[in-house]
DNA sequence: CGCATTTATTACTATTTGGTAAAGAATAAG
DNA sequence: CTTATTCTTTACCAAATAGTAATAAATGCG
């Protein structure tokens, strides 16, 4: 992950560009730049130091939510997937609800990461728009499921600040996804007939379906041929 | 609905034709014949008659399942949406789980029924494949989801019982749908270069996914939309 | 070294949860 | 009318749950 450090209103700043920005936003689409910031030395304060990573327990964390669910993940659950003790995983991350959100962010972090980049991989775009969906037909597959869908149908109707995440990372990968369509488009991969924004949202939907349609039938993959025919019915 | 009665074994039976059997199995599809069979004049065995309608509390109980999910639905929630007193919910259905079975059968029910009557109003097939997904996306719409596709994703994986109701569920609709294509691509309507179960393994998926959805993004309706670029590709 | 600060651990608690047992009402059959 | 049967209601309970308070441990700073 591409990093740099300069110093700014007395600290220490150390920028490092997170996947999501990164691969969305300076690569696919345009000129625009966000920056996550995180300051540097942030464990040499004064106290106690942190026992434990708080990576590896956030992803404990997130591996819980995703595979039980948020009503049917108990704090027991947590701070024994963790190996924290409840008094600490609170005190650290806050309540339940705190920290189903960081667990979520983070899930849409690195899983946006690892799927991007099977989008470069190619030449063309129709291509690199293949193995993307291939990606995360596989991906789904391989993790019983899609944390964002089950958390969009069970806790997004609930829930604004879940409902708000997903949305926004609902947004994001659309315009990837239009993005590349365009691209094939332009290519001839594609025909033109229809908007690529259009076509995105039924591959949205699609992705949805899969993400759905995994979690239940997870003895034949079909789903990857779903959306091979629906790619194909654009040529 | 339809209904008959006739003695036999030294019992009055009514036979009624629950919906999904004979929209499904005797309409569309072929000569297959199912029936439901009830014990008529039930309420008359001994002993301190029920003081609430069955069907009614069931449906209250599906209603509360279906917003709140299973593990987000404690027994309280039941018995107060019921107006029952809890032992008296736990005698008459057993407990949580057995509930939710009951709730989840009387929901598959009452939508297939619902649904596949759409799918009968015009001579054209594809017309009235065009209306039954409308149909059943405005339901997904005004019931804030699909309790299916809810249960498929929060309990189905955890839950063998429900997944297999899920299953067979799902089984019938897709040969419902590919029956429809199949009639449609007879009328010309479609074209025959795809296999019929292929193309309605493309919209169970999209079906899929517009139930998750709708969860999420209630603001525009443009899974209406993405429905109707799917049919109108095959045409 | 000793103090302030932060983290770790233990212990505690109020509430909720799913579930049961027993007592009290309403009906059909004898 | 009595009794067996079924349903209703009240009362009860053990376990789990989310969350807190108090104490103990580890570090930086002066």
């Amino acid at each position: 992950m591409a990093s740099g450090s300069l110093r700014l209103a007395g600290y220490e700043w150390t920028l490092w560009l997170t996947a999501v920005w990164v691969e969305i936003y300076i690569l696919p689409i345009g000129n625009k730049l966000s920056v996550s910031m995180k300051l540097s030395e942030r464990n040499k304060s004064v106290g106690r130091p942190r026992g434990f990573d708080e990576e590896r327990v956030l992803e404990a964390v997130m591996n819980t939510f995703w595979e039980k669910g948020y009503e049917g993940t108990s704090f027991k659950d947590l701070f024994e997937a963790t190996g924290l003790h409840k008094a600490s995983l609170y005190q650290a991350f806050g309540d339940k609800h705190q920290l189903f959100l960081k667990a979520l962010g983070f899930y849409i972090e690195q899983t946006f990461k690892e799927v991007a980049a099977s989008a470069y991989i190619s030449d063309s775009p129709m291509e690199n728009l293949r193995s993307l969906l291939s990606e995360i037909n596989t991906l789904c597959l391989k993790g019983n499921g899609c944390m964002l869908l089950n958390s969009l149908v069970e806790v997004a109707p609930h829930d604004p600040d879940v409902k708000e995440m997903i949305e926004r990372s609902h947004t994001i990968k659309k315009r990837f996804l239009a993005d590349m369509i365009d691209k094939a488009q332009r290519s001839g991969e594609i025909t033109t007939e229809q908007d690529p924004e259009r076509l995105a949202a039924i591959l949205m939907v699609a992705l949805a379906g899969v993400a759905a349609t995994v979690k239940g039938f997870s003895g034949a993959d079909h789903t990857s041929q779903v959306l091979e025919d629906i790619l194909t019915s654009w040529v």
